[in-house]
RNA sequence: GGUGAUGUAGCUCAGCUGGUUAGAGCACAGGAUUCAUAAUCCUGGGGUCGAGGGUUCAAGUCCCUCUUUCACCA
C-alpha cells in the first residue's frame, strides 16, 4: 500500500479460469478490475507483471474430455485459445497467460510439496470415500446424485439441492447413483494426503491481522477460526487429471493445490523469457509487491491455504488478497431461462464494443466484497448519457471550429479555472483508483465532464464564430475545451485504453500516462480532423442479445427432445385449450371460475410406459406441491424444465390417470405448424400469484 | 439452521469517525440554446433513508428485535 513516488514492483493475478467453459460476464467483472488497477499502476510508472492462466486439472475436466473423445491436452488446448481470444478482446492485457498443465507448474508443485513434507505439514489418513464401481474411480461430491432427503426433489447434487437449498452429505441422498456411470456408489477406503492446516492456526490468525484482507474478509476468517481448521485433503487418486504426488504413486495433487501455484509458473514463464528475476518476487523476505483479485467465493481458499502453503514452503505471502463480489444481471443471478446468462462472445456479437462494459462495470466497483448488478436498461442509459453525451461530446462540439476555421491548429488561454480543477483532481483520482474504488473515481471524472460543458455552454463559441474579430477567443474558448478533453481522456484511460489511443491520434499527442497531467496541449499543436469515435447503444441490440441467448437455450432443448423423438404428429391432448366455438361468448364470471395459478416447476421427470407425458411437481405456494401430468414429452426435456415457472389451471377436477393423480393442468399453445408450448410469466411473477 | 453482508428518490448508486432543511447521475416536467451523429446548459417536482423499539441535546449514521435480498458453511 505504500504510495511513494519511487516505481513499485508489482505482481498481479486474476483467479485462474476452469478450462471446463466460456468466459461469460460474471467472470469478467474480475479481468475487467483487475485489469484497470494494472494499467492504472503502469500509468504510474510502476513495474507491474499480470499474470494468469487456465486451470485444466481436475475430474471434470477428465470427464468431460473423454465425453468428446479427446485427450485432455486437446480439450484445455481447445479452451485455452477461446479463454485467450475472448480475454484479449476485452482488452484484458495480460503479459502472461499460461496454463497449470504445464512443466514449470509441475515442477513449483512437486518442489513446494516436498518442502511442506519436509517441514513435517504432511500427513496421510486413510478415508472412506464414495467409488463407482462400474467406472472404477472415485467420485467427488458433485459427480453424484440421487434424491433429495429434505424435499424430496430428483437428480440433486451430493453436496445440496438446487430446488429446496438444503445442504447435506450425499450419504443421506436417497437412492444415490454416480453420474459418470448411473452405478450405485459403493464406500471404499483410500489413503489421503492432507496438509496440516491445524497447524498453522497461530500463522494464519496473525497473517490475517496484517492488514492484507478486506475488512468483511477478516470477518469471515475469524469465523472459519472460530469453527476450528480441519487438515485439507490434497491428493485424489487415479484416474485423475493432475500431477502425480512425489513418491506416491497413483495419488494426484489435488486441482486446488496446483492451481494457485500455477499463478507461480506463470509467472516462472513469463521471468524465462524476459530475463526476470523469479527470486524476487517470490523469496522469503521479497520486497516486491503482491496481488491477488479474486471472487468471494474463493476466499477461503486463497486466504487459509494459500499463504499457509507459502508460508511452510518458504515463500512470501500475498501483501493483499482483493476480493469482489458477484455479478447479477437485472438483479437477479445470471439466468439462462431469462437470456441474462451471457457468455463474452455473445456480448461481443451484439454489442461489439468491449470498453461499454468495462465503463458500467468501473462505473459500479468498490473495493468491497458486495455483488454488483448489471442492469441492462441502466447500462444503455449510463454508457450512452456518460460516454456519449457528456464525454465524447466535448471534443466533437469543439473540434470542428478549431479545423474548420484555425486549421487545426491549437491556441490556448493563459489561464482556465475549469482546467486547473481538473488537474488538480488527479491526485485524488489517483487515490481512487490505487484503492479500488472506480466508481468514485468516474463519479469524479464525470463530474469533471460536466464542468467542461458548462464551460463551453457559458462561452457558446458558436456565438463568436458568427462575429467579427472574435477569432482568438474562440479558438482559445475550443483548444481549452480540447485540453480538458485531453484530461478526462487520461484519467479515463486504464477503463477505456483502446477508445484513449484513438483520442491520442486525433489529438496528435503521445501515449498518454498519468504524469502526464503536468503536461498540456501546447499553443501551435496541430490536431488532426475529428470523426467521431464511439455511438449510443441501441436498445434492440441488448434485447436481441438477451432474446438470442434464450434462443439458444430453447433450441437445444428443442433438439435434444427432437433427437429422442420419434415421428411426431400434433400432440398435446390433455391440454387442449377449451375450443369454445367461434363467437361465442362467455361472462367475466364464467372466465372467473377458472383458478389461474402461477406455478414453479419443482421437479418434472418422464413417466415410464408414457409417450406424450411429463410428470411434474408444481409449487403454487400450497403445504404440498401439485402433481400434474401433461403432454408436453414431445417438446421438453424435462431437466430443462426444472425451476420455471409456468401457468396452471387450480381448480380443474382431479383426474385419475393411468399413471397416478393429476391435479390440475398446465397450459401451453400449440397447433398444426408445432407446439405444445408452455407459457411463462413475466418477471416478477411469484408463485402462487393469481392469474386474472 | 448458523455466520457474514445487504435494503437510501421511478432506475442505478454516494453518504468518512452520529450534528444545519438527506445527495448525485439517469428518467420526468418547464425554460434556454443550436457548436455537437438529439448532444448541451439552467430551473423544478419527487424520499417518514426496509419495519419496530432503544441510547443521545442530536441517528440514514450507534445498540436490540423483526424482515428483504445475496453469499459462505471447508
Amino acid at each position: 500500500m505504500s504510495q511513494s513516488n519511487s516505481p513499485r514492483k508489482i505482481l498481479v493475478t486474476s483467479a485462474l479460469p476452469y478450462a471446463n467453459g466460456s468466459i461469460h460476464l460474471g467472470h469478467l467483472v474480475e479481468y475487467i478490475q483487475t485489469d484497470i488497477w494494472v494499467r492504472f499502476q503502469k500509468m504510474q510508472g510502476h513495474t507491474v507483471h499480470y499474470v494468469c492462466a487456465d486451470d485444466t486439472h481436475g475430474t471434470p475436466i477428465m470427464l468431460r474430455a473423454e465425453k468428446e473423445g479427446i485427450t485432455p491436452e486437446a480439450l484445455i488446448d481447445a479452451v485455452h485459445k477461446e479463454h485467450a481470444a475472448d480475454f484479449k478482446e476485452f482488452l484484458v492485457e495480460f503479459d502472461n497467460y499460461y496454463s497449470t498443465n504445464s512443466e514449470e507448474n509441475k515442477v513449483l508443485s512437486q518442489t513446494i510439496y516436498r518442502t511442506l513434507k519436509a517441514n513435517g505439514k504432511i500427513a496421510t489418513k486413510t478415508i472412506e470415500q464414495y467409488y463407482d464401481p462400474v467406472k472404477n474411480m472415485f467420485l467427488p461430491d458433485r459427480f453424484i446424485k440421487g434424491e433429495c432427503p429434505k424435499c424430496h426433489a430428483k437428480d440433486q447434487y451430493g453436496d445440496s439441492c438446487e430446488v429446496c437449498g438444503a445442504t447435506y452429505n450425499p450419504t443421506e441422498l436417497i437412492n444415490a447413483y454416480s453420474a459418470v456411470s448411473g452405478a450405485a456408489p459403493i464406500r471404499k477406503e483410500t489413503e489421503h494426503y492432507f496438509f496440516k492446516l491445524s497447524e498453522c492456526e497461530a500463522f494464519l490468525k496473525d497473517w490475517t491481522r496484517s492488514g492484507t484482507l478486506q475488512g468483511e474478509a477478516a470477518n469471515k476468517m475469524g469465523e472459519w477460526f472460530e469453527s476450528g481448521l480441519n487438515d485439507w485433503d490434497i491428493s485424489r487418486d487415479a484416474p485423475y487429471f493432475g500431477f502425480e504426488i512425489p513418491d506416491a504413486p497413483g495419488k494426484y495433487f489435488y486441482v486446488w493445490l496446483d492451481a494457485p501455484i500455477g499463478y507461480m509458473a506463470s509467472f516462472k514463464n513469463l521471468c524465462d523469457a524476459q530475463g526476470l528475476d523469479f527470486d524476487e518476487y517470490w523469496k522469503q523476505d521479497s520486497t516486491t509487491e503482491l496481488y491477488h483479485f479474486i471472487g468471494k467465493d474463493i476466499l477461503y481458499f486463497h486466504a487459509l491455504f494459500w499463504p499457509a502453503t507459502l508460508e511452510f514452503s518458504g515463500h512470501r505471502k500475498p501483501t493483499q488478497i482483493f476480493a469482489h463480489g458477484f455479478l447479477t444481471v437485472n438483479g437477479e443471478k445470471m439466468s439462462k431461462s431469462r437470456g441474462t446468462f451471457i457468455t463474452a462472445r455473445s456480448y461481443l456479437e451484439h454489442i461489439s464494443n468491449p470498453e461499454y462494459l468495462r465503463y458500467y462495470y468501473a462505473a459500479k466497483l468498490n473495493s468491497s466484497m458486495e455483488d454488483i448488478d448489471l442492469s441492462l436498461d441502466d447500462f444503455t442509459a449510463r454508457v450512452n448519457s456518460d460516454l456519449v453525451g457528456k464525454y465524447i461530446n466535448i471534443a466533437s462540439r469543439t473540434a470542428g471550429f478549431i479545423n474548420k476555421r484555425f486549421g487545426g491548429k491549437l491556441n490556448l488561454s493563459a489561464n482556465n479555472g475549469v482546467i486547473a480543477e481538473m488537474k488538480a483532481a488527479a491526485k485524488s483520482l489517483a487515490e481512487s483508483f490505487e484503492a479500488r474504488e472506480y466508481g468514485r473515481a468516474l463519479r469524479e471524472i464525470m463530474r469533471l465532464a460536466d464542468l467542461a460543458n458548462g464551460f463551453v455552454a457559458d462561452k457558446a463559441p458558436w456565438v463568436m464564430a458568427k462575429v467579427e474579430g472574435q477569432d482568438d477567443t474562440l479558438q482559445q474558448v475550443c483548444s481549452d475545451a480540447l485540453e480538458m478533453f485531453r484530461l478526462l481522456t487520461l484519467y479515463l484511460k486504464p477503463v477505456l485504453p483502446k477508445l484513449a489511443g484513438e483520442i491520442e491520434q486525433f489529438l496528435h499527442i503521445a501515449p498518454l500516462n498519468w504524469a502526464s497531467v503536468d503536461a498540456s496541449l501546447t499553443n501551435g499543436h496541430m490536431i488532426h480532423a475529428y470523426e467521431h469515435l464511439i455511438t449510443r447503444i441501441d436498445p434492440k441490440a441488448i434485447e436481441a442479445m438477451t432474446e438470442a441467448n434464450k434462443e439458444n437455450l430453447t433450441a437445444t432443448a428443442q433438439v435434444a427432445a427432437h433427437g429422442v423423438k420419434t415421428a411426431s404428429p400434433a400432440p398435446a391432448p390433455i391440454l387442449a385449450p377449451s375450443d369454445a366455438a367461434e363467437g361465442a361468448y362467455i361472462s367475466i364470471d364464467d372466465f372467473t371460475k377458472v383458478d389461474l395459478r402461477i406455478a414453479k416447476i419443482v421437479n418434472a421427470e418422464h413417466v415410464e410406459g408414457a409417450e406424450k407425458l411429463l410428470k411434474l411437481t408444481l409449487d403454487i405456494g400450497e403445504a404440498q406441491p401439485r402433481q400434474v401430468f401433461a403432454g408436453i414429452k414431445s417438446a421438453y426435456d424435462p431437466t430443462t424444465l426444472v425451476g420455471r415457472l409456468t401457468v396452471m389451471v387450480a381448480n380443474l377436477a382431479p383426474r385419475k390417470m393411468k399413471f397416478g393423480m393429476s391435479e390440475g393442468m398446465v397450459l401451453a399453445a400449440s397447433d398444426e405448424s408445432g407446439g405444445p408450448f408452455i407459457l411463462s410469466p413475466d418477471v416478477g411473477a411469484q408463485l402462487g400469484m393469481k392469474v386474472k
